[in-house]
DNA sequence: CTAGCACCTATAGCATTGCTATATGAAGGG
DNA sequence: CCCTTCATATAGCAATGCTATAGGTGCTAG
């Protein structure tokens, strides 16, 4: 039940959290299982890592390198927002695909005490749209822009998390991104929400129409002319 | 140190609960000190609960009462729209008065299992934007921005709560929300003034989809298909 | 009036949790 | 060879969520 592999216990451990952290379907961890399965007892990883949250930033620390790294490996496409775009979906990749890290790391919230994850990619943020700024090409300050996509991206994430992975809809994630990024940038103003991106006339008659039929049930369709035209109207609302 | 008012022994575990949840500042809140506060042993507790988290389920459910009750209090504006963003303020509100009981809802997120409250809160919101939808403001099917918007406003909510209460800046939850609402918006409504008094919404949107798809064809229905959906939306868009 | 029954509460204690006071071992420098 | 220093182990504490069991308490049937 331990892990055989030699290695220092310090790197036991920290193998050891983050095996138990990802088979364990968000259920907490105990430092008992981590110290058994590292072949430890207690008292050395409270003299390596002080705590038990401490463990838990260490392990957080190596999964956020992964993170940054992942990102800073794209190369910067010149146009500043679309790697904040980027950035945003490796965000959320991230979370998906490693929802125990992710967890650990935005996932617990508490008042009046912003986690240093949190201020750790502001920071990657930041760094992107102050080159937008440069450029022009946000109509409000940086640091504003910032906290507004951080906080959609996060909340966007945790609710993709907590929901089955089957029902999982990406679109969630596109929609919302496009929507904070497009409102901070100058490039296609928010005035210009009238002709909203991708969306036609017909897309909208048809959305209307099927949430009016919802509330009232007409007469003049039975009720299979009714299924199969809902159906079709379904269709017609899915855009691209 | 009890709760000297004699209350059933069911309310005095609340009112205590509540009290331990609002003044313990994120910290957990043990039973012991629960059933101590409301002068109760602990198997009491597990009697009319059934398990902590059962307890903590009660207490949010009459947190998101009030929750609803102080949205429901509100007049409906005329604008579902207008609606949207005064339950979003509501819902950030409500997150930053009661800090404790939004991270019991909000707050406790696992992989693949959404929370009730969010089940909750979506219905809430769907209810506005279905009405919006018929009306025509909406350019994407109600399901798809009520997840959008909710993602958004529980991200800026948590985010704003995890600020020092000095630092807290409200513009970043206006601006995140007018992002998200103008995204999935069409301002320019099929049914707006030009609405015949007297015509049931569907009829209205019945005509507004047929006038649209004169224009433009989409490709998601054959031929065929087509030629009967355009009979039965001739059909519907007969008043009786 | 009393016997029985359902409901509610208390006594006492279990297993698990994070963490630590203290002791033991090994490695290196004087 | 001793002494310091670092790293690990023994054993156990206090707090946690929860429960097996038993004891009231009030209501209804006979």
């Amino acid at each position: 039940m331990s892990l055989d592999i030699q290695l220092p216990p310090r790197e036991r451990l920290l193998q050891a959290a983050v095996e138990l952290l990802a088979n364990s379907e968000g259920a907490p961890v105990s430092t008992r299982k981590i110290t058994e399965l590292a072949g430890v007892t207690a008292p050395t990883l409270y003299h390596h890592f002080g705590d038990k949250e401490g463990l838990f930033d260490a392990v957080v620390a190596v999964g956020f390198e992964q993170y940054v790294a992942s990102e800073m490996d794209l190369e910067p496409t010149g146009k500043p927002l679309d790697d904040v775009r980027r950035m945003w979906d490796q965000h959320v990749r991230f979370g998906i695909e490693k929802p125990h890290l992710y967890l650990v790391m935005f996932g617990k919230v508490r008042p009046g005490n912003r986690s240093n994850r949190v201020s750790e990619a502001e920071a990657l943020l930041r760094g992107k749209l102050d080159r937008a700024a440069e450029a022009g090409h946000l109509n409000v300050p940086p640091a504003d822009a910032v906290r507004s996509i951080l906080a959609a991206n996060i909340g966007v994430t945790l609710m993709l998390i907590s929901e089955p992975e089957k029902e999982r809809n990406f679109e969630l994630s596109d929609m919302t991104r496009d929507a904070v990024i497009t409102a901070v940038s100058s490039e296609a103003g928010i005035a210009d929400s009238a002709t909203p991106v991708g969306a036609s006339a017909v897309v909208v008659a048809a959305i209307a129409l099927n949430a009016a039929l919802e509330s009232s049930n007409p007469q003049q369709l039975s009720n299979t002319e009714m299924k199969m035209f809902l159906e079709w109207l379904h269709r017609i609302s899915k855009t691209t």
